[in-house]
DNA sequence: CCCTTTCGCATACCATCGGTATGCGAAAGA
DNA sequence: TCTTTCGCATACCGATGGTATGCGAAAGGG
């Protein structure tokens, strides 16, 4: 599988300048903001490139968000696999997650642009699958388990997703002082309301 | 104040049409996908009257999102305010935001490309005068009532603001039988556990 | 009532951007 | 070695957001 020839190799070595440019450039000024030029320039190849790897601008971006959140969720199933406890998971899953999605460097790409991007739903499934899935397997665990009590888990994810990306764009743009603190106390609140 | 000439007449109607018709396209088919030439086509005026009005596309996209927030936050007002006990202002209003942002033609403008277009910090800025300035409200007035336990308040408010907006846009496109019932009962819950 | 100024808006124009068509040179296969 | 494939560069195009200019009618002053 390694080694294929050394054309295989350029093609994923360009593709690799082209998401790793576009990444940069998008997370600091915007997708709207970054032309096609500035991208392929920083990745130091042509238009001609871009178009042969990607089908558009938004399917590039597809390719970066795709990256982005599957770096966030799995800094999150490592911190929760760190313990066994599954209810310790679920809060400490959480929490990396607060962390982790309020890097500036990810935050308006997968936060902010996204969903606009892409639209609402494929936003969300690409998120279900790279993240939000941990947070519905580890509720599903706790709910079949009787720690928390019995209820559909979908409106569950929803709210404490939300709730927990707000917070994150709050976080990295408001501190007042030991916001972090009270936001992560604040969601630990909310979700130990759920234990029966 | 009425009726100051036929030209401040004429003026305010014109940007009401302006308006009116970018709403109309943004919430159909989102604010990248609309040009500029479509709206001043569907206002029956031209570029030059749009220039005249607006700084560019995204000053007329934020009219367009003044109006649909501060229609929200009305709504939501008049729900609560139609209660008198503090605790089921909070309940009703929060029920009555999230009937109100399902509505599709609100959501996309207001909870997707709002963000995208003017940076989340002045989407936040805006929301917060237009709307989530009434939950902040309720919760301090609860939390000096003793009702609800002590407490940081602007962590709060993000978390459920954040919490409901995402319910919104999820209900208004995956809706499971009852999802929006459970949703109801899910943030019910959340809410009564703020409770002393 | 006329003359001047203001101003709301239409017309014409421009630069840039996302996207496409074509061609070339080097690696892969026979 | 000859042919084919393919990764990518070059050149080009229509559309889009944005600007400069001009005009006609309403406002204001004498």
């Amino acid at each position: 599988m390694r080694n294929e020839g050394v054309r295989a190799r350029q093609r994923e070595e360009t593709r690799r300048a082209l998401v790793r440019a576009a990444r940069g450039l998008f997370a600091e000024r915007g997708y709207g903001a970054v032309g096609l030029a500035e991208i392929v320039a920083a990745a130091q190849v042509t238009k001609g490139a871009l178009y042969h790897h990607f089908a558009n601008k938004a399917d590039l971006f597809r390719a970066v968000l795709d990256e982005v959140q599957h770096e966030v969720g799995g800094q999150v199933a490592e911190a929760a696999e760190a313990h066994n406890d599954p209810w310790t998971r679920l809060t400490a899953g959480c929490e990396e997650f607060l962390a982790a999605a309020t890097d500036p460097r990810r935050q308006r790409i997968m936060l902010v642009d996204g969903p606009a991007v892409l639209g609402w739903s494929e936003w969300r499934a690409m998120d279900e699958a790279a993240s939000a899935r941990h947070l519905a397997e580890a509720l599903t665990e706790l709910a079949e388990a009787g720690v928390i009590a019995r209820q559909p888990i979908p409106p569950l994810v929803h709210l404490l997703s939300g709730a927990m990306n707000e917070a994150a764009l709050w976080l990295a743009t408001a501190p007042p002082n030991g916001a972090l603190a009270d936001t992560q106390a604040a969601l630990g609140r909310m979700l130990r309301s759920l234990r029966t």
